[in-house]
Order: C-alpha cells, then sequence, then structure tokens
DNA sequence: TGTACATCAGTGAACGCGCGTTCACTGATGTAC
DNA sequence: TGTACATCAGTGAACGCGCGTTCACTGATGTAC
C-alpha cells in the first residue's frame, strides 16, 4: 500500500516530462512553469533542479523527447516500402495530437538549440528520415535539397495551419491527404546551376 | 521646440501598436506587455486603457494589422497579372522580415479569432487571396480546396521553417522561389467524389 | 550481520521581479452660450 | 470675444499574483568496513 508517498520518487525526471508534456497540450506553452509542473507531480517547486537546471532545460528535454516521437511516428508509418507520403501523413498527426509540443518544438522559446546537444540531435533525426524519405521517392540521391524542402514545407505547412485553426480541424486531416497523394514534387535536375 | 511633452500625445493607439511591433520582433512574443510598450512610448502604463482594453486587446489590433500588411504584400507582388509563386514569395519575404508579428499573427495566443472581428476580417483578406490567386492559376473556379490548401500549406510551412531557423536563413528565399516554381499544384478534378 | 557515514533526492521559507489591472486623480481641450 | 463647464487622455500609487531561483535543511538510501 502507499499509505505515505516514498520519500524518493522513483522516476521524477520522467514524470516531469509527462507532466510538462501534459500542461503545454491541455494548456499552451505560457502554462508551463516549473512550480505548476512540480505541482501536478505532487512535488515541491524545487524538487526539479535535482534533475534539471533550470526551466529551459526541463524545456528542452521536452522538445527533444518530441522530435524523438515524431522521427518513431514517422519511421513506423513507413516501414516497409511505403512511400514518403505516409511520413507527411504522420508528421501532420503528430502536430495534431500534440498541438502544444508541436509548437514548443518548432516555435522561438529554444531558439538557441545549440545549447541543448540531445535536441539538436533528435531534431536532425526528422530532418534526416525525411531527406532520406524523398531521396527513395526519387530513386536516386539528391543533389540539392529543393525536393526535401518542399516536401517538408509542405507537410510542416499543412501541420501548422491544422494546428492553429486556419483549417477546419475534421476535415483537415482526410484533405491533406489527398493533397499529399496529388502534389508532385519538384524532382531535382542535374543540370540545375549551383547557386 | 519640444521642451515638455505635450499632454496629449496625439496618435497613442497607433504608436503603442508600433512599439509593441518593434518588441515583437526584437524581443518575441513573450516580451511584449503592456507595461514594457507604454515604457518605450514614454507614456504611463495605464494610459493604454483609453485605447484598449486590455493587452489582449491590444495584441488582436496588431496581429490584425499584419494580416492587413500581409495581404497589401502580396496584392503588392501580384500587380498585373503575374502567377501566384509571386504572391507566395511575398508571404514569405513577410515572414522572414516581420518574425515576431507573424508568430502572433498565426500562433496560439489569439486562439479565439471569434472575440476580434478586425482581426476576423484582416484573416479573411489573405485566405481570400490565396484562393483567387489559385482560382486564377487555374482558370476556372475551385470545386474544392485542395489547390488552394496545399499552396497555403506550402507557402506556410516554408514561411515557418524559415522564420524558426530550420532552413539556412540566407538561401533560403532564393530556394523558395526555385522551389515554387517547380512546383506542380494538385488541379481540382471535378470528378473528385464529394467528402 | 551490524554499524558509521557519505550521498543525494527531496522540503519549505524566502528573495526579488515584472506583470495586468483598478482606482481616484489631474489638467488640457473643445464646446455652448 | 469671454466665460463656464463637460469631456476625456493622461498620471501615479497600489493591488494581488505567479513566477524562477537560492538557500539551509532533512532524512532515506546505499556502501565500506
Amino acid at each position: 500500500m502507499s499509505s505515505a508517498r516514498p520519500y524518493r520518487h522513483g522516476n521524477l525526471p520522467a514524470a516531469l516530462l509527462a507532466a510538462a508534456r501534459e500542461i503545454l497540450d491541455e494548456n499552451g506553452l505560457h502554462a508551463v512553469g516549473l512550480r505548476e509542473t512540480a505541482r501536478r507531480v505532487g512535488v515541491s517547486a524545487t524538487a526539479a533542479y535535482r534533475h534539471f537546471t533550470s526551466k529551459e532545460d526541463l524545456l528542452a528535454s521536452l522538445a527533444a523527447e518530441g522530435f524523438h516521437d515524431l522521427a518513431g511516428a514517422m519511421e513506423k508509418a513507413t516501414r516497409g516500402a511505403t512511400p514518403l507520403t505516409r511520413a507527411g501523413l504522420a508528421y501532420i498527426e503528430f502536430a495534431h495530437q500534440n498541438r502544444g509540443l508541436f509548437r514548443l518544438m518548432f516555435g522561438p522559446v529554444l531558439a538557441e538549440r545549440a545549447k541543448y546537444p540531445t535536441l539538436q540531435a533528435a531534431t536532425l533525426e526528422v530532418e534526416g528520415f525525411l531527406l532520406q524519405g524523398v531521396a527513395d521517392l526519387d530513386r536516386r540521391p539528391l543533389d540539392d535539397n529543393h525536393a526535401a524542402m518542399a516536401a517538408w514545407g509542405l507537410v510542416h505547412g499543412l501541420a501548422h495551419l491544422i494546428v492553429d485553426g486556419f483549417f477546419p480541424a475534421e476535415q483537415a486531416a482526410l484533405r491533406a491527404e489527398e493533397i499529399l497523394a496529388k502534389i508532385r514534387l519538384p524532382k531535382p535536375v542535374a543540370s540545375d546551376p549551383p547557386p
């Protein structure tokens, strides 16, 4: 029985991240604070400092977790030989299901990404996945990155517009699927003049 | 000479909006506050309440101004019969030059747009422009909005990724131009089954 | 197996801060007569 | 043209609030002998 709370939490860092993620998706980024997060876990506000050096540090960990999850969702969606379109849909779905987290991940709070190597690595995970997906689609290596930028741009824009309520949320996911199925990505052209 | 400040400001609302816009682009949305904005104009913090009912009201006005400017930039870019691509580039350029404002306009702070009719109208100005641009491109009325969603999605995504530093800022604008020139928007198909 | 002790995950009070908003007010401007 | 007065754009003090962070501390856990 847990008549009294154990002195040691067990896995406080994970619990804090989970709580922050909840707040993020429920009430938005502005509502995420160290005190509020700790409160939700049922721990004193200062306990967080045993595991994170600052509020920003916690947010960076959370964003890294988000990028990692996003890469995972895309990987899972394209397992086997299914096309890039599925990865794009996974991306949009992730944004839709994790609006707050999505905004944290790509937003300006963590502008200095270089400060957090884990975050940077997780970002590259997603980026690399998109690049690879596009390369697969074209059946040849990329000699410029137009196709990748276009793919990422389209998917990211649709995700953002859905998350921020500019497209009617319910139809949007279905629509996105049709759009992605129809769109023609620009093929890298070997004779493109270098910039 | 203006040895002493005049008692009445002249155009305080405009001055407050301009100051808030400066702060927005210099230091980000979190730095924009009524007090800080008033301070920058050189007026007491409470003076703002003569012209705006709350901080959110001021932000909504600012966002509306942003949408209006954006629509203007797109209109100017496509004056005559130049294609949708130019409007897209104007959109991206606007985002690039007004990062803070862009994030306010599309971000979650003003989630309840319905509360601010002016803001909503200004949003529709941009939206309508995109729809019209796509319709022109296709030389016929839209029977679904796939093309518009795709165009907006692509342009919005590129803009966001540039603003948030995921594409190297300097090359990005040029790249965007090439991408937009190459992309094929999905043509609305009359036989598409209704959803 | 028992004891001494270092480690370290937690606590709770306290700090200074800037915020949005309210309140009662002041004093310049514009208008009615 | 002069005077009385209503209007309203501004002021400055004060409110309560939640925040991030620091500090000295407590007490459970794990390890060395």
